[in-house]
DNA sequence: ACCTTATTGAGAACGGAGTCTCATTCTCAA
DNA sequence: TTGAGAATGAGACTCCGTTCTCAATAAGGT
């Protein structure tokens, strides 16, 4: 879940990432990649201030929000947006996958469970609604709070 | 889906609605109570101002704030929270549903069509997450925006 | 009708997410 | 190695949903 390969992001120019032209690779950059693609689930811009912090000594809110707009428009991250919650970010390429946030401990985890709503992808709803998307979340206790 | 019928309140004591004792019935209220009766779905707080406020004529944001709140504590309504949206609230008493929320008019729809997700309510999934609730929303083009 | 007290309206104030500023630092192509 | 310009950090600032304040108003029990 933590591997380059999942998301093709492998060595190749530069600080080995795959990143447009004009856009550099900063310490700082990769640290906010590397908190992502290691992280079990979407970030929060503060979670990653956090985690890349972590990885790289200094680093500041406006650049982690800088860096996660930018990454986003480059394509290599994307925006998840939950009921109730701030914006979170997670790589792309991670294929179609839904959320799953404990209630507990208020962790938010990307499910490899197949979608049970796809049989709603381009249907007409009594009514006349037209699905073209969807977005579902589940609740509950994750592992470690089943535990404890 | 405007009748009083279906979230079971009518004529009753004071005003006519089923409020706690000490809850006044005010033209206010029952003009916030009346305007999320009658819309299609949920209602953010301006919202309500905007469909109750046409019905009572002056009604102050804070008001509104305040009733949602205090009918929340009394379960008369109920809190909606989708992506990446304020906030909203309808009526209790509609049982289980989802929302549809139309790309183009943004507006909030309550759905019929019966939950496809019910089936992993109380399962635990492959790497021991224990399912407890759901959230599920559509997105698409409503009735109105996909005839014009 | 009267009195107690919940309720209201208008606007000020708050809080948290996100953006902007700008001097300084760093990347990387030449 | 060097220079142009992308990127950074810290904090001020904006935005906007929501709450607070307080004097005036109005339910509703008696």
């Amino acid at each position: 879940m933590s591997s380059d390969a999942q998301s093709g992001r492998a060595a190749e120019g530069r600080g080995g990432e795959r990143l447009p032209p004009d856009m550099r690779s900063t310490s700082q950059r990769r640290a906010i990649l590397q908190a992502l693609d290691e992280a079990p689930g979407p970030l929060t811009p503060h979670q990653v201030l956090e985690r890349a912090g972590a990885i790289q000594g200094s680093l500041g809110l406006a650049t982690v929000y800088r860096n996660l707009a930018t990454l986003e428009e480059a394509g290599e991250i994307v925006a998840v947006h939950l009921p109730n919650e701030t914006r979170r970010y997670e790589p792309t390429g991670r294929g179609h996958h839904h959320h799953f946030r404990c209630d507990n401990c208020e962790g938010v985890f990307e499910l490899a469970t197949t979608c049970p709503v796809a049989v709603l992808e381009g249907v007409t709803l009594p009514g006349g609604f037209e699905v073209r998307g969807h977005a579902l979340t589940l609740y509950g206790l994750c592992p470690r709070c089943r535990g404890a």
